[in-house]
RNA sequence: GCGUCCGUAGCUCAGCUGGAUAGAGCACCCGCCUUCUAAGCGGGUGGUCGCAGGUUCGAAUCCUGCCGGACGCGCCA
């Protein structure tokens, strides 16, 4: 149900009834008071190409378009500007059909299979505030394209190769050999990550035994392979449990991980060789990408294979192109990664596009995020200056949302306070992230995102919990209610606008997919809510004056309301409670 | 030097395929609780949309050039 989509189509036969095949469709959303809920401005375009008067021409689409049922009202404005004033009748009519469709209304779109690869911690290391953005941007675009329909498959790229794992697990074993438990020994990576990098720095022989492993590791070493395998899986714990506290949807059946390609980065190599894409240069396997070259015609570069041989991540993500478009059928990727990676993202995708790792139509986009920023519009760091630990943001997250709760509430069930601080704090933390475009840097401040007020996530929580009160004073029963005979009646303009809204949910789902971008479905709920609230003020609902129809009416468009903001903030891994 | 992204109210941000008088929130000022949760609602103050050109009926949006910022640019990811 897209309301938009429906006034193009009848717009749409209409110009094709006027003879006008090939002119675009620009219906638009309203913004002015006054002048309906729809405008359609196609008119002024095609006076200029017919040389004709744009009132006119507006007026022939007018007496052609079969909308009655839809529009209660057309009028030109302006020089040209069909308003379009949607039926309340219409409105009332749609909101039953929608009340008892468990999707809301909201149709199933052609799936495709949609890689999406996103979160990507790297495993030697904890995951810290810089891992935050990707995790949730990925997880809430995830949640959108699998609700819309579509096969979604989640690849958590981890970092789990390289050079310092030799490092790492030679200081593990060492930690073994002295009776310690992996998962005590790595209970803090952090820790262990700088205790063995001070050792390879200073201790005598150390470096030299981290290197060995990084042959042996790479060789395929069982001995070696099995240490590996035993730190891989304490660090994937500790990310789970991450994932966990978040409400994020990955798995460890997600995890597909450096490693998963290291068979295949030889055979990339060698196929873009023989097909003439690679050369050597330097003594490293490079390719020259001409349409990224310089003034001077100088091509950029980007290296497949160092000079000691080694594989790089331009390698692994080509393997990867490779892997996805195979045997995980992908007919698109997405990648959350932070925006510093562009242009290495866009040579793998031409690269990968020249040798064919990749269907012709396939679509490969990276989704490129800024940083985020102290309240100094400074990276976000401690006081210190040192990386923020993810868990410890987390925590702080909740302790402020439990103050916050205590100060308001002191006599608070200990239970509800346990299930609220946490809903409220990371609901907080996310959506303060999810509500602003991900294209850009932005400021992360525990005040704003806290404080309860304007585009936040406990602004959301709190008209849905209003909505559930009223549910429980009525003791409502929405089965009953859906199967009620009593016609619907929108009247009020809150009602109307509120009730707009509702049905436009479609089209901001339909916006995230295609760009994913979730702050809109963010900004669209913000909007519904806000609607809600003056909806609530100027409508009462329970009180006796209130007639049949209307209660109906206002009781329905509560309960498509709840249902709504439960939805939305469901697809964007935030909770909701009863009480608040 | 070249490239990418960005520049909208004091602050944080929206603004979709170009459309009518550029919108929210915070902050500040003024109202609204004997009535469904005031964690709310209404009203007000506040903008040469970085600057200058261009495209056109019409530009915050598209193009060009400057200015300012962030980030990239051959063996890290």
């Amino acid at each position: 149900m897209n309301i938009q989509q429906l006034l193009v189509e009848r717009f749409t036969s209409a110009l094709n009834i006027l003879g006008f095949t090939d002119a675009p469709v620009p219906v638009a959303k309203n913004t002015k008071k006054g002048f309906g809920e729809y405008q359609f401005n196609g008119a002024m375009g095609l006076a200029k190409k017919l040389k004709q008067n744009p009132r006119d021409i507006a007026q022939q689409i007018i007496d052609a378009v079969d909308i009655s049922d839809m529009a209660s009202t057309l009028e030109i404005a302006g020089p040209g500007f069909i308003n379009i004033h949607i039926n309340n009748m219409w409105l009332s009519a749609q909101l039953s059909a929608v009340l008892s469709d468990k999707r809301l209304g909201i149709d199933i779109v052609p799936a495709k299979n949609v890689v999406v690869d996103y979160s990507a911690p790297n495993l030697a290391k904890e995951m810290h505030v810089g891992h935050l953005r990707s995790t949730i941007i990925g997880d809430a675009v995830v949640r959108c394209l699998a609700f819309l329909g579509h096969n979604v498959i989640r690849q958590n790229h981890m970092g789990d190769w390289g050079t310092q794992f030799g490092m790492l697990l030679a200081h593990l074993q060492d930690k073994l050999a002295q009776d310690q438990v992996a998962e005590t020994a790595l209970s803090d990576l952090e820790d262990f990550y700088r205790e063995a990098k001070v050792r390879f720095d200073n201790e005598e022989g150390f470096a030299d035994t981290a290197r060995q492993y990084v042959v042996r590791l790479q060789g395929g070493d069982k001995e070696c392979l099995a240490l590996w395998k035993n730190f891989i899986d304490v660090s994937i714990s500790h990310s789970e449990d991450i994932y966990k506290t978040l409400g994020v949807s990955l798995s460890r059946q997600d995890v597909m991980g450096e490693s998963a390609y290291n068979d295949d980065l030889a055979t990339v190599v060698s196929i873009l060789k023989e097909k003439g894409i690679a050369q050597e240069d330097a003594g490293a396997q490079v390719v020259f990408l001409q349409e990224l070259a310089d003034k001077n015609g100088k091509p950029a570069v980007y290296i497949v294979q160092k000079s000691g041989g080694g594989y790089l991540y331009a390698t692994t993500d080509l393997a990867a192109i490779r892997h996805r478009s195979s045997v995980l059928q992908a007919d698109r990727t997405l990648i959350f990664t932070d925006a510093r990676q562009a242009l290495h993202f866009k040579q793998t995708e031409m690269v990968a596009r020249k040798a064919n790792f990749m269907q012709p139509d396939e679509a490969y986009q990276h989704c490129p995020f800024g940083m985020m920023l102290g309240k100094d519009n400074k990276p976000f760091k401690t006081r210190t200056g040192g990386t923020v630990k993810l868990i410890d943001l987390l925590d702080e997250a909740v302790e402020r949302a439990e103050k916050l709760v205590l100060g308001r509430k002191p006599d608070i069930d200990p239970q509800q306070l346990a299930q609220m601080k946490s809903t409220l704090g990371i609901g907080a933390v996310k959506y303060a992230d999810l509500s602003k475009n991900r294209t850009t840097d932005y400021v992360f401040d525990w005040n704003a995102m806290l404080s309860f007020e304007g585009n936040t996530a406990p602004y959301l929580q709190y008209a849905y919990t209003r909505i559930q009160s009223i549910f429980e004073k009525a003791k409502f029963d929405p089965a009953a209610h859906a199967q009620s005979t009593i016609e619907m009646s929108i009247e009020q303009d809150a009602e109307k606008a509120l009730c707009l809204h509702l049905l436009q949910c479609q089209n901001a789902l339909e916006l995230v997919a295609i760009e994913a971008t979730p702050h809109i479905l963010c900004t669209y709920l913000y909007e519904l809510a806000s609607l809600y609230m003056r909806f609530y003020e100027a409508c009462p609902i329970l009180k006796d004056d209130v007639s049949r129809q209307s209660k109906h009416t206002r009781l329905s468009l509560c309960v498509l309301t709840a249902s709504t903001l439960k939805l939305g903030l469901d697809l964007l891994g935030i909770g909701t409670m009863q009480k608040m």
